[in-house]
RNA sequence: GGUCGGUUGGCCGAGUGGCUAGGCAGCGGUCUGCAAAACCGCGUACGGCGGUUCGAAUCCGCCAUCGACCUCCA
């Protein structure tokens, strides 16, 4: 079987991939801040790094994977007037900012259950680690690349570019940093606009604040996902995943942190999934253009012509690569949705299949082929197509056109299994909504009913009879009226 | 303005120096009482202009265009 490669952001290069520890993998990943609601952009990174995580599984790898839960706010504006992020909301809603976070946390972690998103191993949350992170901090300050101004703690960026490489993973020069912000603050606190919080002092109306060595304040946005990482994973560690909007600062401002604090990267490979697009717009709450993810389950947003299962979002997801854009469109959902159905149709007919003596299809080929896809940086927009390529060959053989013999049946039996329900994580959702089946079945039996009262008219009481006890058997009392007829099921 | 990335058939979306994914929609056929499903076949696309090459959608250059990051965002 080939490698399992995967694209790093910090060479640039798909890399074959090696853990530190054969047999163990360690994979962090920034999870969500929980100021809102669960959005569709929140759904890419979740089932990319869902899908690297069973991948990896499958691979028979021991994976400890840590997604961090952010609540304790980052800054609003530039770090130095900012007002707390999920303080602000709680003001507006009068509820405890822990209320809030609280509340999203569970809306977040309902909506990837729905997506069948795994668990992680650890969800950290930063205010459960402010103690690491106000030990990374000082150690920050020990190896001299961060500064304490009035309560807040600041990372020296041109102190630390003097003697490491800074801008390595986003490719940003510092010269060109510098002409970028130059403007940005005249009274700033900091020596230079470059530098970032690593920990910050907290105004007396600042709700979100914990004792530090500094004074009361809270951590910086970047130090939990520093302190988080190594305590559960260690330093160096191996994968560590993300948005691509995440690249610059924050993954910028963790390896800095983390080659400060430890005197070498902190992280082996990098891994960016790309983002979701609105009309060829990037789908961020600051541009108020998402969609929420009940929203597109339910239908109820202006810009969906329905709803969409949560499965159909995650082939939609899924049938692109993660590292290309995707653009949100109806049509493209109701491709996926149609596509989906296909597939798993095809699925459920594999357990019917006869075995023949001699097969006319090579079903080790196409295996080959989708352990090919996905060891090439997950492509799975290629494993998917070569599954179709499946679909194909499992309808010839239920039609009779095509037949296996018992060797490749049992192949494509764990095939499918395998990359179908364990990898990629579909699963078939036509048992669910018990409402709307309540509804057809109420349909069903008035449409039975209406007939009845057809064969009566003409005189056919065998027809009439046998739809009336039929019914009854099924436990339905049926009771004539003048208007036609009622009906109630009985327990 | 700086940095990076994209531009593929009606739509979505892979890929690659020659062997031309896949899904959805469409058309024709097989099957079917009719339909649906399924299967078979069809459409020969790669932003524009140059260049390299026996050969480029794939490499190089220029132009156009869209987007991301540079401020919180997945």
């Amino acid at each position: 079987m080939s490698e399992f490669i995967i694209y790093n952001t910090l060479s640039r290069k798909k890399e074959i991939f090696e853990p530190l520890n054969p047999g163990h993998v360690g994979l962090y990943v920034c999870g969500p801040t929980v100021y809102g609601e669960a959005h569709l952009g929140h759904s890419r990174p979740a089932i990319t790094f869902d899908l690297l995580f069973r991948y990896l599984k499958h691979l028979g790898y021991k994976v400890r994977y840590i997604r961090n839960i952010t609540d304790v706010g980052h800054l609003v504006n530039d770090a130095d007037e900012g007002e707390d992020k999920i303080a602000r909301k709680a003001k507006v809603e009068e509820l405890e900012p822990m209320e809030i976070v609280q509340l999203y946390t569970n809306s977040y972690r309902r909506n990837m259950a729905q997506l069948n998103v795994l668990p992680p191993s650890i969800e950290p949350t930063a205010s459960g680690h402010i103690i690491e992170q106000i030990a990374t901090v000082q150690k920050m300050i020990d190896s001299g690349f961060a500064y304490v101004v009035n309560g807040s703690v600041y990372f020296d960026v041109e102190k630390f570019a003097s003697v490491h490489p800074y801008g390595k993973l986003s490719g940003r020069k510092i010269d060109d940093l510098y002409t970028n912000t130059r403007d940005l603050d005249a009274q700033s606190e900091k020596r230079s606009s470059l530098d970032f919080a690593v920990w910050k002092n907290a105004s007396p109306e600042h709700i979100m604040r914990w004792p530090s060595p500094w004074g009361d304040g809270f951590p910086g946005w970047h130090t939990e996902c520093t302190a988080m990482s190594t305590k559960y994973l260690g330093e160096p560690f191996d994968i560590h995943g993300g948005g691509l909007d995440l690249l610059f600062p924050h993954h910028e401002a963790e390896i800095a942190q983390g080659v400060a604090c430890f005197g070498h990267d902190p992280v082996r490979y990098w891994m960016h999934n790309n983002l979701i697009t609105i009309n060829g717009q990037k789908m961020g709450k600051s541009l108020g253009n998402f969609i929420t993810l009940d929203e597109l389950f339910s239908g109820t947003h202006p810009l969906l012509e329905k709803g969409y299962s949560p499965i159909t979002i995650r082939f939609f997801i899924l049938q692109a690569h993660y590292r290309s854009p995707l653009d949100f469109s109806n049509e493209a959902l109701q491709a996926a949705e149609k596509g989906l159905e296909r597939l798993l149709k095809a699925v459920s007919l594999i357990d019917g299949l006869q075995p023949a003596e001699h097969s006319t299809i090579d079903v080790a080929g196409l295996k080959e082929k989708c352990y090919a896809a996905i060891n090439d940086d997950l492509n799975t927009p290629v494993l998917i197509a070569h599954l179709f390529d499946g679909v194909k060959i499992i309808n010839s053989v239920n039609d009779g056109k095509a037949s296996l013999n018992l060797t490749d049946l049992g192949i494509l039996k764990k095939l499918y299994s395998d990359f179908v329900f364990d990898i990629l994580g579909f699963k078939s959702e036509t048992a669910s909504g018990g409402a709307e089946k309540e509804e057809a079945l109420n349909h069903v039996v008035d449409l039975l009913l209406n007939l009845r009262i057809e064969a009566k008219k003409n005189k056919d009481w065998a027809t009439s009879d046998k739809i009336r006890n039929s019914l009854a058997e099924l436990g339905f009392e049926i009771k004539d009226t003048k208007e036609g007829f009622t009906w109630e099921l009985k327990k």
